[in-house]
DNA sequence: AATATTAGTGTCAAATTTACACTAATAAAT
DNA sequence: ATTTATTAGTGTAAATTTGACACTAATATT
């Protein structure tokens, strides 16, 4: 090894993951009770391996506890304050992930404490968690604004008016209907089912799903949802 | 220190930016020879310090190339394959950063071969160095298309043509001048000076400065620069 | 058969966007 | 001093998009 590396410190590098869930009625972050002390409530997260790369791990960190695998996950940012971890300095690349909360085995309380909580009541995080989940938001809002990474939250079928509920959700609003499917369907990213909805609502919504060859082809798009 | 502390890799973390410049008529990478081999360029770049935090860390090394301060600085992406520096296994973090090319001193050739490359004609990098002048290209696209950022590439006074010239530069086309001066003057960013520009163009256009007050306000807003 | 509940749709006014071309100012040339 | 060349600066009309608004449709329940 040169020099110039040899003279470098090295330092433990975690992933923390922020994870998003919709129950249909509230966005919910996924939370943990582990690590220095298991009193507080943390995000998910883990350590990254000589062989993997960040999304990797995770990704691997992620399917630790959910059992989920295919699951959108986007790099947040790196934490590397100083003194972020008080017991040794630790980098943190956060990754924010979308699940579809119906989808994944209840294998989550099995090794880990894990519960769902709103992202209007969240109880105190570990270090620096709490910021992670505040930018987590900030970045789902201005993504999801532009963006259609809403359904990585529904399940592959949905109305539209679960879809609005999870907008609403989000930004913590009530969107006008009308104004909204019409926004939603001119994308031309839903494929409408024959099927209706049961049991939830006496008329029964449709059933749409995402057409996966022009969602991938239109992920760099701008959609323009929200207004002012 | 705890065992689950111990038991973990830790790896160098290095910082590497994406600086970018503006000289009039297109747009600039800010490259340097240095490393392993003398013979590639790259980025600039060095690594964390125990007391540094990344942001931090990042505006040093920048002030070691360019001696300026109070940069744009905007971490852009953490790069972590694990092959990606092939002699030791090593974090970069990625920050873009936007300077006034005529601030700086040329200080830069003193110490650093540095030399600055139009985004449409890069040499070959160092590394994943072209993955990410590529991914700061991109980001830098989609942020100025709805943020007021641009101007951190021009001078502290500039006129509407210059700014146009800088926006044609970065998306490689040619806006309409008429729309685009409508488009930008209806932010209520910028305070007309009245001052002429001389020597450029026989007419000379109005200097403008940016209101820093709205502007530090609204470096949130959107903007929606870019049209389709 | 009536009722209650949620789904689904249409219109109009306002705002925004786009396409497009002429006049204004001045330096340079004659 | 007049002409010429060059870039700056501005306006309008059509098309599109947005936002505000309220009624009818379908069906499960009573």
């Amino acid at each position: 090894m040169l020099d110039q590396y040899k003279q470098q410190h090295p330092y433990l590098l975690a992933l923390d993951s922020i994870i998003f869930g919709f129950d249909g009625e509230s966005l919910k972050v996924l939370l943990v009770k582990r690590g220095v002390e298991e009193k507080t409530w943390s995000l998910m997260g883990g350590w990254l391996q000589p062989d993997e790369g960040l999304e990797q791990a995770a990704a691997r960190i992620l399917f630790e506890l959910t059992g989920l695998t295919n699951v959108y996950l986007e790099q947040l940012f790196a934490f590397g304050d100083p003194h972020r971890d008080p017991i040794v300095r630790t980098i943190s690349v956060a990754y924010f992930s979308l699940v579809k909360v119906a989808d994944y085995e209840s294998k989550i309380s099995e090794t880990f404490q894990a519960q769902w909580f709103s992202i209007y009541d969240l109880p105190p995080l570990l270090f620096d968690h709490g910021d992670m989940v505040k930018l987590a938001i900030r970045r789902l809002r201005y993504k999801a604004a532009q963006h259609p990474i809403g359904f990585e939250l529904l399940p592959d079928k949905f109305t539209i008016p679960q879809l609005k509920k999870l907008y609403d959700a989000i930004y913590n609003t009530d969107f006008d209907k009308r104004n909204f499917s019409r926004k939603i369907l001119s994308t031309n990213l839903l494929i409408k089912l024959d099927e209706k909805q049961k049991g939830f609502s006496k008329r029964g919504a449709y059933y749409y799903q995402v057409d996966m060859a022009k969602y991938q082809q239109t992920t760099d798009s701008f959609l323009n949802f929200i207004p002012s």
